[in-house]
DNA sequence: TTCCGACAGTGGGGTCGCAAT
DNA sequence: ATTGCGACCCCACTATCGGAA
């Protein structure tokens, strides 16, 4: 199949803003793609690399070759190039790189430089990613979508599950098992505002447990051999040696267990995140990070103990086979109640251990993975302050046109100016978004140029954001994290704003 | 030789609008 | 009315390369 084939599907999904007509559109193109280049189809079309990452970004696309008039390029020798684009490393590799690549758009038409630089930068904007994608996947290759979610929720990779639907049919789905070593797509959880709220979504007595600010990582052991993944499937089996040993150590042979890795301090309080991330990223000195940061690992989860698959199976009877082979010291704390003033009460006292919030999980829910089922809710405090708006840049896509992500400061009362903060876009709707618009470029000070525009401080918005991190790249040393936008304070002036110092007061 | 800027990639994430159910 | 999905971006960190000091 001829990349250009695939630029005019994308082009064709991104013109109709209907879900079905996407997927026809996506099935189309996939009944008509030859079996040795199914992979790669799926993959390109739903947004993803075979490679997953090549070492090509936003600066390497800047300015493209002039494009071919005629449409040649297969998807094989697209894929092939970016095989070799990805195997450049070493001194002159950016030079090589970036040679490749000029090759290779040199030998694109103008669409299908258009298609693949998006596709390249992550940004193919279509309307349709993997959600999308398993619907089209399902109709192509005439199988149920079930089945599809089901191979996927066990493999990780769309396009290899896909590959296996259209050239094998419901059978090879079938044959997906959940295999000791393989990354299984982790179960994500909804957000609830409050105890109460999660219990009440949730109908019945559930599962309460702390939820750390740490890294997810799902772990397998099969007889001596211990692999360690992230919430992206990735392998960092080698950056987590003590997680390694924990479950090394422990009884069972057969295992695939969920949790978490956390630094904790000597008095067993948390670590700030950039600390366990920073730490579960080092892979140049792991044994004197380790003495230094060491990571304790908190279980909450087993999809598989000693030949027994458990995914299908209730929460519940899950956590009993993991609090068999798993020592209470390796087992998030939790309780299980009906009662929202026990759930509550269990809230309060993970927030005084310094930990980021409760999840409340259903004891019968099944191990859904990839999709952010109702089985488990996550509850984290709010934090608000009402902040001055410095500046706005201008949005993308649908956003084209309205000044969208805001430029937030905090009041310096000594020296009457603004220290700004962070960002946010979160939480605007279309008419905010309109209202805002007209009313930053009223107090725009400066040049309104095509990034950005710099405004008289004045207006105020009230904000939520999760906490408060140590920052360099803010002149305070602090930004927020998670920050979005809950309304306009047209009540209050800049004076009224909060100030640093109310800030700063949050940060520990 | 060492330092540092630029870039890519990955960790953590929330909220809106639309289509479909 | 509710749900699922994609789009829109945030900040922090590490690794790497390659040029400047």
């Amino acid at each position: 199949m001829l990349l250009i084939d695939l630029a005019r599907t994308s082009t064709a999904v991104a013109a109709d803003s209907a879900r079905l007509a996407k997927i026809r559109h996506l099935a189309e193109s996939l009944t008509r793609v030859e079996p040795d280049e199914a992979e790669i189809a799926i993959a390109y079309l739903s947004g993803e690399l075979p490679q997953r990452a090549v070492g090509v970004g936003w600066a390497g696309l800047r300015d493209p070759p002039e494009p071919r008039l005629a449409a040649t390029a297969t998807l094989r020798q697209v894929d092939d190039f970016l095989d070799r684009i990805k195997a450049q490393t070493g001194p002159g590799s950016q030079a090589a790189r970036k040679a490749l690549l000029t090759e290779l758009f040199g030998a694109l038409t103008r669409q299908e430089q258009v298609f693949l630089s998006r596709l390249l930068r992550g940004e193919l904007r279509q309307g349709a990613l993997n959600g999308v994608m398993i619907e089209a996947v399902a109709k192509a290759a005439e199988v149920p979508v079930a089945e599809v979610r089901r191979a996927l929720t066990l493999r990780g990779r769309l396009p290899a599950v896909g590959a296996a639907a259209l050239n094998g049919g419901v059978e090879a789905l079938r044959a997906f098992r959940l295999e000791v070593g393989r990354p299984v797509s982790p179960m994500l959880a909804q957000s609830a505002a409050s105890v109460s709220a999660a219990l009440a979504r949730i109908g019945g007595p559930a599962a309460v447990e702390w939820k750390l600010d740490g890294v997810r990582v799902q772990a397998h052991r099969s007889g001596e051999t211990v692999t360690v993944f992230t919430r992206t499937l990735d392998d960092v089996t080698a950056q987590v040696p003590e997680l390694v040993e924990a479950v090394g150590a422990l009884p069972s042979r057969d295992l695939v267990l969920d949790g978490e890795v956390i630094a904790l301090r000597p008095d067993d309080r948390p670590e700030p995140f950039q600390i366990t991330s920073g730490r579960v990223s080092n892979r140049t000195d792991v044994a004197r990070a380790r003495e230094k940061t060491p990571l304790t690992t908190f279980f909450f989860d087993a999809l598989r103990v000693d030949g027994d698959d458990l995914l299908d199976l209730p929460g519940e009877v899950r956590h009993e086979a993991l609090a068999k082979v798993v020592p209470a010291e390796l087992v998030t704390p939790r309780l299980v109640t009906g009662d929202a003033a026990s759930g509550e009460a269990f809230f309060k006292n993970a927030l005084r251990g310094g930990h980021e919030g409760v999840v409340v999980k259903s004891l019968l829910t099944p191990y859904t993975a990839g999709r952010r089922g109702a089985g488990w809710i996550k509850v984290k405090p709010r934090h608000t302050l009402d902040l001055v708006v410095l500046a706005a840049e201008w949005g993308h896509g649908r956003r084209q046109g309205r000044l969208f992500n805001l430029h937030l400061g905090a009041r310096d009362p000594l020296t009457g100016g603004f220290v700004m903060l962070g960002k946010t876009f979160k939480g605007l709707t279309d008419e905010l978004l309109a209202w805002q618009t007209e009313r930053l470029l009223v107090l725009a000070e400066g040049p309104v140029d095509h990034w950005a525009v710099t405004v008289r401080p004045e207006l105020v918005v009230e904000v939520a954001f999760d906490g408060v991190q140590r920052s360099s790249r803010y002149p305070g040393g602090m930004a927020l994290r998670f920050a979005r936008v809950l309304r306009y304070r047209t009540d209050k002036d800049a004076g009224q704003a909060d100030t640093v110092d109310t800030v700063r007061a949050l940060m520990f």
